[in-house]
DNA sequence: ATAAACCGTTGACAAATGTCAACAACCTTA
DNA sequence: TAAGGTTGTTGACATTTGTCAACGGTTTAT
C-alpha cells in the first residue's frame, strides 16, 4: 500500500529510497481506510496527521453562518490532505476534509513526520518540494480569485486540473471556484454554443 | 540597515546571531534605495532575488488584458516581497513589483541564500517559519475569497493588517480584496452608518 | 423493487457588484 | 502660484451572479 508514496517521493527528488529508509518510512505513516462521506477532519478538531491519498477521493471546506459548503481543496490519488494552520499551531481547525469515493489514505503525525526528516533526507527534499508547489498554486489561485471572472477561472480549473471533472461533480467544482452550481452550468451551456 | 533583518530573523527563531552570522548576512544581502513608483520586478522579467522590506511600502500586482491593475499583495517594513513561482522555476513572472513609497530593500539571490541557509542555521529556521506564515495566510485568502462576501473581505482585513490603512489608499485595498474602490466606498459608508 | 437522495439544468426574479461620469478636496511639482 | 495628478465619494445605470423553485434523469439505500 505505501509503494505509491515512494514512488511520489522518488519522483520529487530524483533519487530512489534504500530498503532501509523504506522500513522507516513504512512504519511512520498509517494506513487509513474511509467510507465515502466519512470524516478525516472536522471543524473544532486539531488537524493532527497529515494524509497522503493512497486512493481515492477527498475534499476540503469551510461551512459558513448559512449552512453552505465552500469547498477549499479537492484531491485526488498522490495528493496530501489536512488543514496546515491546525496542524502547524495546534489550533481548532476552520474545515472539514471527509472522502468523497472510498479512500484509502496514509497518515502520518506530526512528530514522526518531524522525525522522518532527519533519518530519511529525501523526505524533507520532497516536504520542501511540496510546500513550494502548494505555495505557487495557492498564489495562482488568489490572483485568479481577484481578476478573472468566474468564466476564466473554470477554464484554468479544466486546464489545470483535467482529472478532477472527472472524480467531481459539478457542484463541488462550481464551489471550488466561489460560484454557484448554476452559474457553472450556464458557463458551460453558453462554452458549448 | 541590516538591523532590522537581525531583529526579525531572532524574533522568529528565538536565537541571538553571532557576530559571524551577522558578517555572513551582511554579506549576502545587498541594500538598494527605491524611489516611490519604481519597480523592484516587471512582468515577464525573471524574479531573481527576494526583497525584505526595511523601510517603505510596496506593491505586488498583475495587469489584466483591459490594463486594469490587480494587488496580489501589499507589504510593508519587516515583510518579504518577491514572485516565488518566477523564483523557484526561473520563469517570466506574471506580476509586477514596485514602489508605492520610497523604500529601502535588503535583496537576496537564491544562491546566496541557499549558501546561508548552510551557513547560518537561524536562517533556515527563519525560512520555514515564513512559508509557514505565507502558506497559512494563502489558505485563509482563498478561503475568504470563495465564501465571503466582500464585506465581510474587508472586515476581515482591517482586523488582521490595520496598519495597512494608514499605509496605503483605498482603491488598493479595493483592489486587494477583488472588489471595485467604488464597492469599497459604498461598504465603509454603510459601516459608518 | 421502491423510495429517497443526488445531479444537472432551466426560468423568473433579486441582490451584489461593476462601469462610467462628475465632483470636491487634497497633494505634488514645475 | 498654477497645473495636473491623486484620492475618495456619489448617482445613474448595466452586468454579473445569486436565489428559489421546479423538473427529469440518474444513482443509492433500504
Amino acid at each position: 500500500m505505501h509503494s505509491s508514496l515512494f514512488a511520489y517521493i522518488a519522483q520529487y527528488t530524483q533519487t530512489t529510497l534504500t530498503e532501509e529508509e523504506q522500513e522507516l518510512i513504512q512504519r511512520a505513516f498509517h494506513p487509513k481506510k474511509l467510507r465515502k462521506k466519512q470524516y478525516l477532519l472536522q471543524e473544532g478538531d486539531i488537524c493532527r496527521h497529515m494524509g497522503f491519498i493512497v486512493r481515492g477521493a477527498m475534499r476540503q471546506y469551510s461551512v459558513d453562518d448559512k449552512g453552505a459548503e465552500h469547498i477549499v481543496q479537492l484531491a485526488i490519488e498522490n495528493w496530501w490532505v489536512g488543514d496546515r494552520e491546525s496542524y502547524l499551531m495546534l489550533t481548532p481547525s476552520l474545515y472539514n476534509i471527509d472522502a468523497w469515493e472510498d479512500t484509502e489514505v496514509l497518515l502520518i503525525e506530526k512528530a514522526d513526520l518531524l522525525n522522518l526528516y532527519q533519518q530519511v533526507p529525501a523526505m524533507m527534499q520532497m516536504a520542501r518540494q511540496m510546500d513550494d508547489r502548494h505555495s505557487m498554486a495557492s498564489q495562482r489561485r488568489i490572483n485568479a480569485a481577484i481578476s478573472f471572472s468566474a468564466e476564466k477561472r473554470y477554464a484554468e480549473f479544466v486546464d489545470c486540473y483535467p482529472e478532477f471533472l472527472q472524480r467531481f461533480p459539478q457542484h463541488l467544482i462550481a464551489s471550488y471556484l466561489g460560484i454557484t452550481k448554476e452559474t457553472l452550468s450556464r458557463i458551460r451551456k453558453q462554452q458549448a454554443m
